[in-house]
DNA sequence: CCTACCGATCGGTAGG
DNA sequence: CCTACCGATCGGTAGG
């Protein structure tokens, strides 16, 4: 029970930390402006984390989680380059539009990270970004899409997709499954051989 | 000859600063570290400056007139609407890879902008973005390009644009104009009407 | 989880 | 452009 109540106020400062990161930026919020928030005093967060930094590797590291294990199961379900990339852009968009707080310092704030926690972040990335360009390159070599430069393709598709937290809205008119649908259609009928 | 070297030391503190900011971010650049790189004592910089804040701002607002200026020349010079738009994004690919660094800044430290400053900037961004949308909607109800949401059309487009600074390299295999031409042929396809 | 406190560093100023 | 300095705030610790 003891256990419990640490992990959910664990659970409680990662989401105010979250929010806050986003809002002015990691480096732009102190421990005592978090502690205001959670209701405890700054030095009390120090029984549920060791420094700032591993707050934020918390973070971080869940995000990257997250993408990994949702495109797993797509990697798994579909065969076809064009068919597994769509999954696997509507899989993507899926994790950042229920994270959006997440996604916002996962995408700015890394850099904060200290080595050696921010090698091993970049290095999830890549193993990511790998799995793209894998789908990708299978897809050009089976003439469905235009050969073009492999590294600048998957660049510009993450850019697309990596923006949307920025804009997205739960209320706004479009849904998480339609914007990976037009951004899905957008950037495959690009990259489609005519 | 005094006001020469002024303006000159002022030029020379706003390259390093871009510079240092664009590493690590401007909420991560103390003013004695950016006095080291120049050479003088931190203090000797409200000589220059009123405030850190205000060298973020000559280069935020910089790097506003340099996409401004550049746009408004295509503007005049195309008339349709896909052309236009190629031609905007050549323009607006030559601005970043010109200044990798203020366009790091100005693609990400500009959140650290104060009131009213900041809404300044943002209605600078606005008004750039908004010229881009009517280029977009244009081409729609031409049908010149597939009917779709232009906001977001926009903003998938300034995705994939205004991440070229992280990964552009001089010395790499795409030049500016390839960059904008691959990018302008993959955005261009996929809103084409087919 | 709190009180009490630390050394370090921050942006900035006074005065020359 | 420098020396000398300011108050404020930072992340973090000791000890309970």
């Amino acid at each position: 029970m003891s256990k419990d109540k640490t992990i959910k106020r664990k659970d409680q400062i990662t989401l105010i930390a979250q929010n806050k990161f986003r809002e002015k930026g990691y480096r732009a919020v102190s421990m005592r402006e978090l502690a205001d928030h959670v209701g405890i005093e700054a030095a009390s967060f120090y029984n549920h984390f060791n420094s700032k930094e591993s707050i934020l590797k918390e973070i971080c590291f869940r995000m990257a989680d997250e993408f990994f294990n949702s495109l797993e199961k797509v990697t798994h379900d579909e065969k076809l380059p064009d068919k597994i990339l769509e999954k696997a852009i509507q899989s993507h968009i899926k994790v950042i539009t229920s994270n959006t707080d997440a996604s916002a310092v996962f995408f700015l704030d890394w850099r904060y990270l200290s080595e050696p926690v921010l090698s091993e972040f970049l290095e999830l990335r890549r193993k990511y970004e790998n799995i793209f360009r894998k789908i990708i390159k299978e897809g050009m070599d089976k003439g469905i899409f235009e050969k073009l430069d492999e590294t600048f393709t998957v660049l510009t598709i993450f850019s697309s997709l990596n923006w949307v937290y920025e804009w997205y809205d739960p209320k706004g008119k479009f849904t998480p499954d339609q914007i990976a649908e037009n951004l899905s259609k957008l950037i495959l009928d690009g990259m489609r051989k005519q």
